[in-house]
DNA sequence: TTATAATGTGACCCGCTGGTCATATGACCA
DNA sequence: TGGTCATATGACCAGCGGGTCACATTATAA
């Protein structure tokens, strides 16, 4: 955590160093940032930054937090869909409303994801807290499919949450690297093109899921 | 391309550098590698590096190179699979036959695949031939299942190559990852309980693919 | 043997890193 | 005014990085 000083920052010096740090851990990762870097693009000094953080981690791990939590708001914000969803419907709102999120949000959500699928693998078992709480929500959203006779009760369930997980990244991947290249990403993201370009990776997914056990013995 | 003095080498003298950078890679990805780590475990001086590379980058290339070579010939030593097979099959039989073969050289497959996935994302539009070629031999194998009617005609080529892309890369990942912690992990991919792991999660995406587009319409 | 070419070597250079610390600044209070 | 305390600063340090190069060693040929 951030020391006390960096909290009684003025607002805007904090967040031109926040933006900083966003900027160089969405081109470096974690492990190539250079807090070098950081302070001379935020303009304070080296010695400040200690004053602030205790190192690189730690200036990582208040973004993570802010990312969850700015998150969390987000999907309490939009009026959570209607009640008697298809649990696969569900899951594709929170995809689609996810990827709106990261498209508010694109800098950020790239320097976080950027270190959690790639530095992350290696380094950082300092995050994993974070992927097995949206794990465990995955298998909670598994778990309800199966309870309402959505999915086949059989099916694996680390396998069904990997899978699951495998997409969002994908698709959250997919969006970032395409959406990057637009003029107006949060456009972009909310075009029927885009829509339905989702839609159709999820449609695999699901059709997938949905396949009774007995259907894929059948099948081999 | 290394230089000729590289090939002039004693075989074992050549092992010894080359099994140093495995190790590295794999260890620390492209950007991270070390020369002086490299020339340290592989016992030459740091002259003599570059006597044999340009630098880093070289090294890895020549790796891929190898790395692609030896598969090809893995795959041509495998008797192919009956030639009647469901293209489903076939590519099951591909990911199953790729998994072996990952299991016979994982440090090598896991220091490619290590950058390909993470520090090739960002860096390196150098290896981009490689998933390059790749993807055009998926697109062969859908085109030919199209043509066979096994698959829908007016599915989206490009997204069934990034499905198949992002599973092949999955299951790499997973198996790479679950097999490190075994003591055999030949003998653990080979394993029953193994290969029904993998058959699952094709199978997730073999029926979201077979799906045709009008169940697709129909579905949502 | 000697001359020539190929190969091997590690000290050295410079740039950048994360991190420290003595000192300077300036707000607040007596 | 003078004292105190939080904050700001950047020169400085040791370590490691990639890359070079003058020199040592070895192989080849005459």
């Amino acid at each position: 955590m951030p020391k006390q000083t960096f909290f009684n920052l003025p607002e805007e010096k904090r967040k031109k160093i926040i933006h900083a740090a966003i900027e160089e851990f969405a081109e470096y990762g974690l492990e190539n940032a250079s807090i070098n870097r950081i302070v001379a693009n935020s303009g304070i000094a080296k010695g400040s930054f200690y004053q602030y953080f205790e190192d690189k981690q730690d200036v990582f791990r208040y973004l993570l937090d802010m990312l969850e939590k700015e998150k969390l708001e987000y999907f309490k914000e939009k009026h959570p869909p209607s009640m008697n969803m298809d649990t696969f419907q569900y899951f594709r709102w929170m995809i689609k409303t996810g990827m709106e999120f990261n498209s508010a949000y694109p800098r950020l959500v790239q320097a976080i994801s950027r270190v959690m699928l790639t530095d992350g693998l290696y380094y950082g078992k300092n995050f994993a807290d974070v992927r097995e709480r949206t794990r465990r929500g995955l298998h909670e959203i598994i778990a309800q499919a199966i309870a309402r006779g959505e999915m086949d009760p059989s099916v694996d369930m680390d396998l069904a949450v990997m899978i699951m997980e495998t997409w969002s990244n994908a698709i959250s991947n997919y969006i970032l690297q395409e959406g990057m290249k637009q003029k107006d990403i949060m456009k972009w993201v909310r075009s029927a093109k885009t829509q339905e370009m989702i839609d159709k990776m999820l449609y695999v997914m699901e059709y997938g899921l949905r396949k009774t056990e007995s259907e894929f013995v059948a099948g081999s």
